[in-house]
Parts: C-alpha cells; sequence; structure tokens
DNA sequence: AATGAATGAGTTTTCATTCAT
DNA sequence: CATGAATGAAAACTCATTCAT
C-alpha cells in the first residue's frame, strides 16, 4: 500500500518537505496537549511557525495533519526499530533484546503512541486504511522475528499463534503508553520490561518442552 | 471513591434515572457512529427523544454526557462480568471459563468498550478519575481471581506478577475490540478466546513446575 | 394617572398582596445584585419562595415584575416622604428639615433608587410613563413646598423655577445614590447633607434680598 | 489610569482603528434604541457593516462593545469641552461660559450621554473602573476651574464645597440629557442653561458678600 | 510563496413561557 | 391554586477555510 499523497499547492518539493516537518512538530506538541479536536489550526500554524495562510498552502484541511501526523509516528517508531532490529538472530536472546528494544521505544515516544491511539479514530474513512496498515507493519516485524524463530527451531508455533502473538507484543508494549497512569506507578520500565518479557516468554516457549 | 453525581434539574428522582437512560441510550448510538466531538447536543436530544431544552434540564455541560456514558458502560460490563463469575473456584478451569467469560463480554459490548477507549480521554480533569477508577476495578476483578488461585497453590505469582497479568488480561482482551479491523479478520471470537487462553495461562502457569 | 394594573390569574385579590409582596422583596435583592436583565425568572421565583409555575400565576411576564418593582420603590420613597413632610410650615427651617429627610430616605433606599434608575429604562413602551409619573409625583412633592413657601414670601421665585428647582433638589438627592462609588468617599451623610442644603438654599434664596 | 486595551486579533492598527470606529457607531444607535442587552452581537456586526466572524475579530466578548462604547463617549465629550474651555480666564463670566459650554455638549451627545448612564452598570468590575475613572476626569475640569476661581479671589470655598460643587455641575448637565422626558417639554435649551446658570452661580456665589 | 483579514455555518447553552398533572 | 417538566427560539461565540494583496 502506498503512501497515501496529501496535496500542496507549493511546489518546491523540498520546502513543502521542510514546512510539514516544522508542522509536524507543532502539531504533536498540541495533540499530546489538547487532542485533535481541541487544537485549531491557527494554533498548529502558530506552533509551526507561520501564518494560517501558509499552513493551508501545505494542506487542503485540517484532517491533513493529523495524517501526516500518524504517519509520521509511525515512521519514527519504525525506523527506532529497524536501526537495532536489523541484526535479529533467531535466538531467546535476540528475542528478548527485540522486545526490550520496542518496549523503550513505546517509553521514549508515549506521547506520539498515545496521540496515535486516541486520535487515529477521527481520519477520514480515506486514510484510515493508510494508517491501519503501518500499524500492521508494526506487528509484521514481530512476526518476522517469530517467524524466524520458528523456522529455526527456537519455538514452536502455528501460523495462527504467530500472528496473535505479534499482535500480543505490540499491544503489550502499547499498554505502558495508554495504560501509564496506573502502570507507572507500580514499575519502573526496567521492572515492566523483565516482567512482561517473562510473560510473553513462557507463553510462546511453553510448547518448546 | 463515590460516584460523581452529574447535577440535574428536575427533582423527580426516577424521571432523571428514566431520561437519563434515554440519554445514554441515544449517545452511545452515536459515539459509536461519530464519536464525541462530531456529535452535537441537539443530536443527542434527539436520539434520546427529547428537546435540547429538555436535555440540559438533566445535564449541566455536554461534557456530562460523556460522563454519563462511560459510566454506564462500566457498570454494564461489571454487571454481566458478576452475573457469572461470583461462583469462581480458583481451578484452572475456572480460571479458563473467567476469561472465557469475559471476552465474550467484550465482544458483546465491543462498540461500547471502543467508545469509551477512544473518547474517556475527552472527559474533563474533574471526571477522568473517576472512570480511571472503574476501569481499575475491572483490573481488580481479575486480580482477586488470580489471589485465590495462587493461595490455592494453583499459581504461583508474586504480588507484581498479579497486578501486571490482570492488566494483561484486561487488555489482552479489550484488544478485541480495539484491533477488530484486524483480528475479526483472522479469527472467531472462539478461536481468538483459545488462542488468547492457552497464552495467557502458559504465561501465567509456567512457574508451576 | 391610574395605576397600572398587572392581571393575575389568580382571583383571590388578598392572596395576590401577599404574593406579590414576597415577589417584589425577592425580585429587589436579586435586582440590586446583578440587574433585571441577568436576573431569571427562576431566581425571582425562588427567591419569592414559590415555584415558577406559580411565579407566572400573578404575572403575565418577566418584565412585570420590573414594573411592580419600580412601582413598590416609588410608593416606599413616597410613604416615608409623607411620613414627615406633610406638616410642612414654610418656613427655610421647614424646608431645610424636608430636604434632610428627602436625602436621609434616598440613604436608607439607596439601593432601591439605584435599581430604579438603571433598570427603569428596560420597561416597555406601555408601563414606563405610569413610572415616570410616579417620578413627577415625587418632583410635585418639593413642588408643592416650593411653593407654599412663595406664596408665604419665604423665596421669590417663577413657576418656572420653582419646576426647575424641585427637579433640581430631586436629583441632587438621588444624586447620593447613583454616585456614591465617589461620593461616600468624601462625605458622610451628614456633611453631604448639609453641604447640599446650604448650596440649594443659596441658589434659591438669594433673591429674596 | 491606564486606557483598557481590548485585544484584537487583527494585527493592523489601522484597520483596528478603523473597524472599531465602524463597530463603537453601529453599537451606539443600537444601544440609544434598545439598551445594551437587547441588541444582540449579530446586530452590532451588521449595524458595523461586516459579518458576526469579524466582529469577533475585534473584540474577545460583547461587554468589549460597551467598554468600547463607553470609552469613546467620553473621549467625545471631553474633546469637546477641551476645544473651548482651555482658555479659561477665571471671571464669572468665563466660568458661566464654561456651564453654558458643557450644557450645549450635553444637549448635542444626549443620546450618547444617556446610553452611557443607562448602560456602564453592565461593565464587568473589570472595566467600571476605568469608566468611572473617566467620570471623574468630567468632574475634575469643573474642579480646577472652581479651584483657578477660589485662588483669583473670585470665589470663596473650601475643598470639600470645590469637590461637591464640581459633581453638582456635572449632574445638574446631565440631567438635560436624563430627565429629558420632562425637562424638554418644559424649557427650550437656552432657558435651561440660563436658569441653572442663574442657580448654580447663586449657590456658589453668596460667600462672596 | 506568504500573509492574515474576512466569512458564516455551526456549536453550546440559556431562559421565558406554557401546560398537563 | 400550585407545581415543575418540557419546550425551542435565540443568544454568544468559535473556527475551518478562502482569497485578495
Amino acid at each position: 500500500m502506498k503512501k497515501r499523497e496529501v496535496p500542496a499547492s507549493v511546489k518546491d518539493e523540498r520546502l513543502v518537505k521542510k514546512r510539514r516537518n516544522e508542522m509536524i512538530k507543532g502539531a504533536i506538541a498540541l495533540f499530546k496537549q489538547k487532542g485533535f479536536h481541541r487544537t485549531t489550526t491557527r494554533e498548529i500554524a502558530k506552533a509551526s511557525g507561520f501564518s494560517i495562510g501558509t499552513l493551508y498552502e501545505y494542506i487542503r484541511q485540517k484532517e491533513d495533519v493529523l495524517y501526516l501526523v500518524c504517519d509520521r509516528i509511525y515512521d519514527e517508531v519504525r525506523e527506532r526499530m529497524e536501526k537495532d532490529i536489523g541484526t535479529h538472530h533467531a535466538t531467546v536472546e535476540s528475542f528478548k533484546l527485540a522486545i526490550a528494544h520496542y518496549f523503550k521505544v513505546v517509553d521514549d515516544l508515549q506521547d506520539e503512541v498515545l496521540v496515535m491511539y486516541q486520535e487515529a479514530k477521527s481520519l477520514s474513512k480515506e486514510s484510515l486504511p493508510y494508517v491501519l496498515n503501518k500499524e500492521m507493519q508494526m506487528v509484521a516485524i514481530f512476526e518476522e522475528i517469530l517467524q524466524t524463530c520458528v523456522q529455526n527451531g527456537v519455538f514452536q508455533l502455528t501460523e495462527q499463534e504467530i500472528k496473535l502473538f505479534a499482535h500480543n507484543i505490540v499491544v503489550l508494549g502499547q499498554m505502558w503508553a495508554f495504560r501509564r497512569w496506573s502502570l507507572h506507578k507500580m514499575y519502573t520500565l526496567d521492572e515492566f520490561i523483565e516482567l512482561q518479557t517473562e510473560f510473553l516468554l513462557r507463553g510462546i516457549l511453553q510448547k518448546r518442552s
């Protein structure tokens, strides 16, 4: 699935990229604070460092900002994931590392992850699929890891299980962001990672025996 | 924590209850469809079967509707849970049944659960704690079950683990609602329940050996 | 000019009088605080000790309350004036006493006088004349006093002067109420009375010599 | 006391001034007719020649219009007063001229003066002091004149008397506006000026002898 | 390309008044 | 007579979007 193109009136692609970066940065800060609906386009323009008129040279509608933001957040998460997980060796140890890494990324970007979770539903029927597709790609990362492990005999899992467990991993990580009001009171990030890793591994490993 | 009282201008308590029921029912239907922010108070009044003026005899602000809705959804979930889980025997079998029951409730009320998850963040700083408290009560149900099992020697878990696993159970169930765009394509509810139960049990049981 | 009758649905005249008394008392308290426009009919009903439905058994419109209030305030002022001034002896001394008495009444009822001054303009074209007429009666009191004094050779004034000076007396008294934000800081009531009496007397007496 | 600044969203100061002028003009016309409370913001916008949205680019709240109107009226009165009274010679003759001039200004701006008197009370606790301060400045004009006359031996008055008489002058002038329903029937402006000037002068001069 | 003034449909909320009980 | 629930027109205010400069 190709990226959904948000049309800009401005032709200079380099400029479009630059302005949109400013825009996304400003918008994320605002969305964190007050959510998409309570943030006005004027505020977004101001936070981005340009005028409301200029804002509309780079988007068509307010919703485009949300799409751009969601898109960017996923790219950010993905990028950070790939930096480390690219080198996966299909051992329990490296699986653990992958999970720990993912959880740390979630912790790092917890505001962003939260924004995504709470605001994505406001995307139009047109944009939503593109974002859900990105979420699928996140899941796919863990599917691949699990798959490799299965192929190397480290885990024994059916296709069905692989898919579900990948979802579980993704969700049990995101949990750290969207249930932080409760979890951060009880655990440090390291404790959380250790406990969840144990939990996940057992849930996945059992069959090995 | 006591229920947060939403003041009504109308004095007849029975009537308030009745009208608010109509209101909540109407509002949930609308929130499902278009979310809290895109729903107008006039639409809520209309869907509830009374005029805008009457609506405001039973609430002070639009946000009160959201609070009432969230409150109701939790009560609904809780009620359904308690109907069955009251009779818990601290065996693996009955633990499985509890999970299956919870997942079925989530399936039954998936629209409502979704509304809760996506809109609760729009509650004011004043109301939010009351709703988060209700979510904690949901978690507490599973904490108790796990606790009983541990006391009876069925599971071996630390306090820390009990708390986290209870959260995990709750989240892995809600997942069925908030990731339905993906999960419902791959699994029937029964398959989902079976796979997740297996996963959870292994994650929890392992230490028994 | 006859009193404008505000029609009531209730027939029992005694009851109408009683209820309206409660109403006027409650309304004045509210109008003092927040003015006619910012006071709601519900508040008036509550402050009067009965329900909104009952309120409308004794008036037709909100504006009727204002009319009744204005009417009552004038009656109050008049009544207090007449209690003392009835016995006027057409001497400078008794003229002074009349002024002092009037100023004290204004001081006593300053909130009421203020309400009158600030809200009377909100009366309908239908009611206004009746209230202005009452104001004219206030002026007439002093016209009469001046007239008597002129007839007895105490003052020498033309008809024109009598009318204007009567207005002046009334206004320079009301001033104590509607400029209290300034005057009360500078003078006690007694000082104010003394200074104004001197001022008035000189303005009026001069011609005697 | 500095002017209270009413913030505008529009940055171009020249434009703000121009639009606010249109606004004030439109609003005064409406307030004269129906008072502040009965005038809607849409009516103000329409009378000002722009849309409701544009109106709110130049004010924050409806009340700001009232403040702007009151502020303007005082400036208008002051300006007209200063044009002539600047050259005051501390003689009875020039004192008479000052009064006559003031009374003529009141006559000229009687609608505006009325609006001020009847609506100022609707200003917020925040704005009121600024407007009362302007009223004090009006009084101060006559205080100065009286003071100068006293210093030059034209009148003999205590500080206390100066302050009170200045108030009296101001009020006996405004009277021409707020009691016009009665006074205009009995006197022409010139008659009123002559009679009041005589009255005032006697009240003030007496002590000379 | 950038600006920001102008627009007006749309939103929440209030409140005088009615009328069935 | 008294009540108070119901009504809906009307009010203040917001904000995404456009377009002339």
